[in-house]
RNA sequence: CGCGGGGUGGAGCAGCCUGGUAGCUCGUCGGGCUCAUAACCCGAAGGUCGUGUGGUUCAAAUCCCGCCCCCGCAACCA
């Protein structure tokens, strides 16, 4: 294959802090198949992917456990390691931001960012939870609950490092402009420049001194690296950069920038401005495109371990193979929008296009061989017109799957490959090679039916190689035929006659939808049984009866309630505390109508500063308790109002 | 009026840019075939393409306008 220049393609790196779920999962199925297609079509590919291992929340997971930070991070990053492995992900690296080649690079780019004036020394402000130590922003704190212990957290300021971010605004999006290929697909790109770049950007924390977990800062050290220039880095350390080499490695020289990031949408913003930014201050070159793809949901639901509903991928290979996983993740999800998994949907396409389709076409015609020839592969001789249309049909099927994959709609090439599969299966309907072989005189046309049957499943096993890797290699072998590299495809015939094909078995056996789904359901509600126990909550600090007497907390009613129009989650309350009135907000709008909740009593925090939340002042909160469904704490309707409650 | 995407037979999608027979996969019903994994092939039913019976046009799913609904991003759970 002529060679077509180096390919450098990247996942996210995976947070290491937890196992994996399918989502996390199919952006490397995503990103492999795309490898293997580069490889396969003639890319000098460098491919990498790895773990993110920073950071608090390993620091506190690490602490639960009992061990130390990176004795976490080891079993979990090998835990990742091993199911990306399973998954047969072809990676050229798998870097792990703890790698100390990384940490020595990362701590010279912080570096060099602070003596070119980029990073600034400046003041954190967020709020603080004393018995996890550590810091945590607006959107993350709910009711003045810290989101990891739900001890009450408060208002605290920490000296820290910024990035700044507006001396490069104005260049990114000139950048952005000028490329109009770099995010991708183009909606999202259309949210990051009106989010995000057109309103300005806020400086960047880029420091922290709230946890140890992190690359610290080589000239103050009290100070860690937060997240981004770490994680981010990973992308050029993994190939050797370093601001202290004096001259970058020719791997780095070779393959950067980046031909695409595959990552996830929800990290698109970090990829599509932070990252050029940061690049962008070091002088290097930014990668060519950046590629967000979307989320596969289960059936309506957001995976979440709280519904009982999280896949992963190695129990879903005990099903349905690892191939039967990989088809599945590839060909069913759309290129922008999300996309949804049900065991049903599984199963069904488990069944009519690996098992029926594909699975029983390669077993009849392998079959068809044994019986009429021997096993032997027979040379084409008596031809008809429609051949000319299957043959049109495979080049089709090479031509279209090779130029949407060029353009990342991977279930679109797939669905070509499998129209030409459909397109086999009619063929032989109408041939019939079993009438063929009846009489002798027909033998010559029976041959050429066979051989085109085989071609065109050996092409098939060629252009689903990248896709499926493990079944390309059974049919290959089905058919023994070492006619397997891309250029074989070239022109149909390639397939040497005379040579014998091997034993037919079953690719892909049918699946029982019914015990499958009874299995599966049974499995289901054992796990959200388990997770339904509640967990005694650990590490919550004592407090005297001075401190909790500081939260001033009053019986009131809601004499009025709207909801907010600007806002999702907002409802506007009016409560009556006997000596006054006043203005609440409470993000429960998704659980309580406006109207049923005028009259009811409830529990306010009186003595909490007011605040403004989408330009409306809450002057309190009122007490209500759960996390995914929240229930607002009525009073008995006979209590008076404004008592303090103790 | 924050920004963006979308509403097409039971399900999931394509078509829309570059107006002119509404297509694909699954499902349902009927038929055919027997090489094969109850598979494969053929046919049928089923859509006024969200809505205004809006505008442009000889002609609109396709272009323009209003409205409704859904989704993503942002904002936001005091």
């Amino acid at each position: 294959m002529n060679d077509k220049g180096r390919f450098y393609i990247t996942t996210a790196i995976a947070y290491a802090s937890r196992k994996p779920h399918f989502g996390n999962t199919y952006e490397v199925i995503m990103t492999d198949a795309l490898a293997r297609f580069k490889r396969q079509v003639g890319y000098d590919v460098f491919f990498l992917t790895g773990t993110d291992e920073h950071g608090q929340k390993i620091e506190n997971y690490a602490k639960e456990a009992g061990i130390s930070p990176q004795a976490y991070v080891d079993n979990v990053s090998a835990e990742i390691r091993k199911i990306w492995d399973l998954m047969g992900a072809s990676y050229d690296k798998f870097i792990r931001t703890t790698d100390d080649y990384h940490v020595r690079s990362v701590q010279n780019i912080f570096k060099k960012l602070y003596d070119k004036g980029d990073i600034y020394k400046g003041h954190y402000e967020g709020w603080y939870c004393t018995p996890c130590e550590s810091f945590f922003t607006e959107t993350q704190v709910t009711d003045c609950k810290c989101p990891d212990c739900g001890a009450t957290v408060t208002k605290a300021q920490e000296e820290a490092y910024f990035f700044k971010m507006s001396n490069y605004a104005d260049k990114l999006i000139q950048y952005i402009e000028e490329h109009p290929e770099f995010i991708e697909p183009e909606s999202r790109k259309k949210e990051m420049v009106n989010n995000f770049l057109k309103a300005g950007l806020q400086d960047l924390c880029v420091s922290r001194s709230s946890f140890t977990w992190g690359v610290p800062i080589t000239f103050d050290e009290k100070h860690v690296t937060y997240v981004w220039i770490d994680a981010l880095s990973n992308y050029i350390t993994a190939l050797g950069y370093d601001p202290a080499n004096g001259e970058q490695p020719d791997l780095y020289k070779k393959f950067w920038p980046a031909d695409v990031h595959i990552i996830g949408k929800d990290i698109l913003r970090f990829h599509t401005i932070y990252w050029p930014i940061i690049l962008m201050a070091l002088g290097e070159p930014l990668p060519k495109k950046v590629f967000g793809h979307p989320w596969f949901n289960f059936g309506a639901d957001k995976m979440s371990k709280s519904k009982g509903n999280v896949i992963y991928a190695d129990e879903l290979a005990e099903i349905f193979g690892v191939d039967g996983v990989r088809y599945y993740a590839l060909a069913e999800m759309p290129y922008a929008s999300d996309g949804s998994i049900t065991y049903e949907n599984i199963i069904n396409r488990y069944n009519t296009d690996l098992a029926n389709n594909l699975g029983n076409l390669v077993n009849r015609t392998i079959a068809m061989t044994k019986k009429y020839f021997d096993g032997v592969v027979p040379s084409p001789a008596d031809t008809d017109a429609v051949d000319a249309e299957l043959v049109a049909e495979v080049e089709k099927a090479k031509k279209l799957s090779y130029e949407l994959m060029e353009n990342y709609h991977i279930a679109d090439a797939l669905d070509a490959i499998f129209a030409m599969l459909r397109r086999a299966n009619k063929y032989i309907d109408e041939t019939t090679p079993w009438t063929l072989a009846k009489s002798e005189e027909t033998k010559g046309r029976l041959a050429t039916v066979i051989y085109n049957l085989l071609e065109t499943i050996r092409t098939a096993a060629v252009l689903l190689t990248p896709f499926v890797p493990t079944t390309a290699e059974n049919i290959f072998n089905q058919i023994g035929t070492d006619k397997r590299d891309y250029d074989s495809v070239e022109t149909f015939g390639a397939l040497e006659a005379g040579k014998n094909v091997g034993e037919p078995a079953v690719l892909f056996a049918r699946l029982d939808e019914e015990k499958i789904l009874a299995d599966v359901e049974a499995k289901r509600a054992a796990a959200a049984a388990a997770e339904k126990k509640i967990e005694k909550p650990e590490g919550v600090a004592q407090i005297g009866i001075d401190t909790f007497m500081g939260v001033e907390l009053r019986t009131a009613q809601v004499v009025a309630c709207e909801k907010l129009p600007k806002a999702k989650k907002l409802l506007k309350l009016r409560l009556d505390l006997g000596y006054e009135t006043r203005q609440v907000l409470s993000g429960i709008a998704k659980f309580y109508a406006p109207e049923e909740l005028v009259g009811k009593k409830v529990i306010v925090v009186a003595n909490l500063a007011p605040a403004k939340l989408c330009g409306e002042d809450s002057f309190g909160m009122i007490l209500a308790s759960g996390e995914e469904e929240v229930r607002v704490v009525f009073l008995d309707p006979e209590t008076p109002l404004g008592e303090r409650v103790r």
